[in-house]
This record gives structure tokens, sequence and C-alpha cells, in this order.
DNA sequence: TATGAATGAGAATTCATTCAT
DNA sequence: GATGAATGAATTCTCATTCAT
């Protein structure tokens, strides 16, 4: 994990980590309310439950405690996306349930997505490059379970293009939620999503009617 | 025009008109740079051309720059959709027409979009929702055309999907223009969406290729 | 008059009056609702029926405007009290009457005396020690009054108290309208603080009953 | 005390006390040479010993400041006048001790009574009520003695009025020092208003001069 | 004379960060 | 390791005053 990229003052590993979890925890809390910017250090400090002057003990920085909360949740994106993938074999109806979870972790995850969109761009260079490259991963997870179970139908960048098309509709989901939960359960949502990949794929609807 | 909810002190319409052009101008470019909270009214004010006190004779509050940014944004991205959509027969090709100038505008507009997305949520629910209206509205404006073009191709709940879809595929272009920007050429995107888009509607390729 | 100690970029005297006195007027109301302090000058002038321009082409400094509200209350005061004191001979009930006239004045200007009260110190040395000395005048009024009708009562130092003590009384009536005004009528008032003064000066009861 | 009206964000109870009186002191000292409105919170933090934002770690805002300096005041006040009035029993010796030590107290503080009349309207309704609250105490303390002290003499209505006399004639002094300190020394002051207030109540001159 | 747009010094307040205890 | 008081640079916003038209 690159969270030692973050420097404490405190040499305790195991400590460094629990404090570092209740940190982010409270953070994220906060941040889903007011957003990064007109979140406090105090605040974040209070919620956490310690003291300004510990926090600082854990941390250099306001913005360590923005990329602490991207890194953790995208640990927590990641880890539940690789264990909805690593057992099966390739076939459609896997591809099917993959774009299933990873909708419903979206939808799960809703609040802490939106908080990634919106302030990742407040990082500095360095954490928002590594940020971004974590995300790039992602969608080369979905990418490869693309290629891998209808490699027939796909060239290398139609899998590539369909994979952020279905990342960002993941998370899409969450973003406009005024606008699309209104007007589809996530169910519907899912279907409908699945439906149009597959018939743009050419893939016949037997194939999502099983998977369901 | 709802630019009258932001109160000016200064009487003359044209020039509050004018000064808020430039203020836009000015804004626009800051915010690009450094996002709406790292940029300050008096960088706002000189970036302009003005003080900050004349800044201040035609606005109340620094989230009324950001209200005007927004607002210009959506009213710029609007008009240039409506001049794309105004004139033609509704037909596979002119949805196709109308996605591919929808796709370009996104293009040249992407910084602006990327600070609409990031920013808004800094907005007072009251702008918030004004801003969320108009960008509903550019939604429907797709989701007629997908309905007028292809009536027999698409249920209601298809079309508004659909143009959900699209829209949010526009603004990907610029917001994950580092992922997307590095594989495809604008045309190119634009031509993979298409026929995603298509074929999930079984609509033959033809149609696609005669339109470019 | 001494309005002249504030300059004016207007030379028809008879305007820079007019003009003078909306301000006054407009300033009052003000100054009434929210003090000197918290009025702008803007305000006063938009109160006063003209542009922010306009007001300073007949004022200096916004200090010159509480300067001239203070003048002519003090005027007005002075004028009425001169009037109340024009006529009559020298007696009791002559000073009686005086300090019923005096007393009603101050409830009539309860609000104008006390914004001078409060004002006042807002004013530079020099406007502020114009007003003292127009302040002085009138207590020495009063005390003209006391010792043309009561001098074998009264001593030259007991009369100056005594001025002074009527003086306040009748701000006080204003001033602590809170506390006063909840238990006695204006009346009542008047009728006990002069059965004081003339009790204090060993000057018989029926003197006082007369008067009423 | 009701200082507690005023939030601070340092938690140690002693410290925000022994900040707020360096407050208090600090203000006080340059509320006396420009009033409130003048006095910018910079210049109380620095004449108060602390940096601004320490100043800010013990109140929430500048209007807070006067609060505090007119409560402080007012417990002096009180505090030194319930302590001239502990003793005794009633009598007309001990009521013309308990004005004499009220007439020295006022005195003292003149000063401070010039900022509390001047700048009390500034504080906003709920502070400024509270603040006359506590005046009206003191006037009843006064009334209280009056009452004790000569009941045969007054009735309620009486003593009510007198004592706000008395307690006006005492801030006069201060009030009005330009005019009567010129024409009086404090002791000179004090025995004629007591002498008027005697006599205006009737009672022997002997009871003065004993208590002299 | 009248207007009102422009100006910028100045004010209150906030908050990330430090450091002595 | 933990605490929280202290700091002051930075920020938003105001308003008296000026001056070109």
């Amino acid at each position: 994990m690159k969270q030692d990229q973050v420097l404490a003052t405190v040499k305790n590993k195991q400590l460094v980590e629990k404090r570092r979890n209740q940190m982010i925890k409270g953070a994220i809390t906060l941040f889903k309310e007011k957003g990064f910017h007109r979140t406090t250090t105090r605040e974040i400090a209070k919620e956490s439950g310690f003291s300004i002057g510990t926090l600082y003990e854990y941390i250099r920085t306001k913005e360590d405690v923005l990329f602490l909360v991207c890194d953790s949740i995208h640990g927590q994106v990641r880890e539940r996306l690789e264990s909805a993938m690593s057992i099966e074999n390739p076939s459609v109806s896997y591809l099917i349930s993959v774009i299933k979870s990873y909708f419903k972790l979206m939808d799960d995850m809703q609040e802490e997505i939106v908080i990634m969109y919106q302030e990742a761009k407040s990082l500095k260079k360095d954490s928002r490059e590594y940020v971004l490259k974590k995300e790039r991963e992602m969608v080369n997870m979905l990418e490869h379970v693309i290629i891998t179970c209808i490699p027939e139908k796909v060239t290398k960048k139609d899998a590539e293009l369909l994979a952020n098309n279905i990342f960002i509709q993941g998370q899409m989901w969450g973003f406009r939620r005024w606008a699309l939960q209104k007007q589809f359960t996530l169910d519907e949502y899912i279907e409908r999503q699945t439906k149009f990949i597959l018939q743009a794929l050419a893939i016949e609807d037997s194939a999502s009617n099983e998977a369901y």
C-alpha cells in the first residue's frame, strides 16, 4: 500500500494504521456533508476522536487526509471488485455478473465515489497521478474481463472503450442520482445498461436472460 | 437568462452584462488553473481587468461568480447544441450528426465542463438546483432527438437512459482525457461510441457509415 | 449659523440649504434606526433623494453629515426652548412652565436626543467642541431662568447645578425610556420632577399646584 | 457571571478568564481613546498582548468584546456598590453615605461609564437587554436603600424616580465633566446634590451635616 | 449641477500548522 | 504519544471618496 507516501511522526506502525483508519472514517463522514474545502482539520480531528495535535502526528498537511481518503476508497473498491472477479471461468455470463457486481458496488459506495470525483483535483500532482493510476488499474480489470470473456467479439480498442463506458456508467449512477434514481431502480438500471452493452456487441439476449 | 438572480449595485444593464462577461472570462481562466476554492476574489478582479471594489459592484458574494460561470457555460453549451439541432428532419443520420456535434462540442469545452463538474457542488442549494435543471434540459434535448429519430427502436425509458449515457460519454471525453485521449483521436472516439450506440439499438451499420 | 463650517462645492446658497435639509432629514431617519456608524453614505444619499455624487457636492466627509445633524437638532431644541421662554415676567410659575415646556420638548425629540448623546463623540475635536458649546448655551438659558425667577432662593452655583440636573432629567426621559416610561406618564414625570425641584429649593407646593 | 454567553474555543476555564481579563483591559484602554467602532480587532489583540488569532480563540465576534467590556464594567460597579451597602442599619446618614459612595464610584469609573453609555447600543438585542437588566438592578439597589432608610418620607414611586435621578446624576458627573468639573470639585458636587435630594424630601439639613 | 461607476485601503474573521507541556 | 493554546498569513467583503461624463 502506498499509504507510506504520507509521513507520520509516530513510529509504531500499528498505531499509525489504527489512527489513520479513524481519521479516514471521520474525514469521509465530513467530506460527504461539506466537501474537502469546507471541512477544517479541527473538525476532522474531533470527528476522528482525537485532538488537532494528534492529527498532525499522523499526517503532514490537510491534503494528506484527502489522499488517504482517496486511497482508502480506491482500496475498498478494488478489493470488492477483485473478490467479485476472482473465481470463475471466462464466459458471457461471468462478464454479466462482473458488470452487475460492479454496478452494485458503485451503488453501495455512491457518496465515496462522489467525493473522489469532486475532490481529487485538489490533490497535488504526485498524489493525483497516483490516484489516477489506481483508477486506470480498475478500468484495466474490467477491460481484462471483457477481453477474456468475449475475445471474438471485441478488438483491444473496443474493449478499452467499453471498459471506460462501463466504469463511468457505474459512477454515473451515484453521480447523477438525482436524475437516474428517480427513473430507475438499481436492478432496472443494471439490466438496461447490460442489455445495451451486450446488444452493442451483438451478443444474444438469451445470455443476458440466463445470467439473471 | 436568469443571470438576474445575482444582484448588482450598478444599474446600467448593458454595463453589467459587459463587466460580467469580463468577469466570467477571467474567472474561467483561473478556475481552469486552480479551481474555485484556490482562486481568490482579488485574483478574479485582477484577471478581469478591474479592482476588487468594482468586482463587488457586480456581484454579492464569491459564490455568485461561480454561479455566473456555470450559467454561462451552460448557456454556451445549450446554444451550440440548439444550433446543431434546429434544422433537419428526424432520421438516423440526423441523430448521428447530433451525437457527433455534441461530442465535438464537449471536446471544445472540455475544461469548462470539468469546472462545472467539480465545482457546482459549491453552489448553495438554490443555485445548484437551477444549474441541475439546466443540465436536465440538455439531456432532455438529446432524449427528444432520439425519440423523434428512431421512435420504433426505443421505449421512453430506453431513450432516457441512452440520452444520459451519451451525455456523460461526451463529458467523459474531457473528464477522463488523460486516459482516453491517449488511446483515441476525437473522430475515432466519436465513431466508436456512435457504433456502440447504434448496435445497441440494432440499427444497421450502413447508416453509420453513410453519415461519415 | 455655523453650518458654514461645512464646505460645499455648490455655490448657490439656497440650493445648499435645501439639499442639506433633505440630507439632515434622511440622515436622522437612518441614524435613529441604525446609528451613525452603521449607516452608509450611500444610504444617506438614497434616503435624501439624491445620488452619492450629489451628496458629496454638499459635504466633504461623512462626519460632516453628523455635524449637520447635531447642529440641526440643537437648533430645533434651542428654537423651541426660546419660544417657550420669550414672553413672560420672571416668577415661580414661569419657571415651572419653562421646566414643563422643556420636558415636553425632550419628549417630542427623544430620538434625536439619543442620537446626539450617542454619536456626538464621533465628531472630531473642532465640531465636538462647537456642539458642546451649543449645549452649554442651552443649560445657560435654563440657569438664567432659574436665577431670574427665584433669585433669593438660589446661589449662582445652585442655579448652575440645578440647570444641569433639569437638563439631564429631560434627556433621561428619552434616554432611559425603557425604565421610566413604563412607570410614569409624561405628565406624571413632569409633575414629580418639578415637585422635587421646588421642594429642594424650599418653595411652597402651592406654587406648583397653581401652575398646573 | 453570564460571561458564558460568549463562546470560547479554548477549554481551560481559568485561562479563558485570564485572557479575557487582559482583553477587557486592553479594549477599555482603546475604547476610551477612540470608541468601539474606531478600534480594530487587531488593535485590541495587540493591546491585550496577543495575536489576532489568539483573540478569536476567546471570542466569536468583535461585538463579544464590547459585551465582555460592558459586563465587566457593570460587574465592577455593582461589586463596589454592594460593598458600600452591605453593612449598616438603615438611617438617613446611611443613605447619605451610600449616595456619597456611589458618586465617588462614578468618579473613579468615569471613562468606563462613558463607554457603556455610548457603545451599548451597538450590542445586539440579546446582549443589550442583558446589560440593561443589570443596570436596572443597580437602580433597584439605590431604590431599596431609599425605601429602607426613609420609609416615611417617600412613596414607592418617589423612591423609584429618586433612584433614577441619583443614578444619572452620578453618571452625569463623568458624562458632562467638561461642564461640571470646571465648576465643582467632586466633594462639592456630592454635597450639593445630596443637599438637594434631602431638601426635596424635607429631611433636615442637620442629618446631612452629621454625615459629613 | 447631478450622476453613478470605479477605486482600494481597511476591516473582521478563519484556519492550517506548530510547539511547549 | 497526546494535547490544545498560540500564531499570523490569507481571505472575503465593505464603504468613504473621487472624477469623468
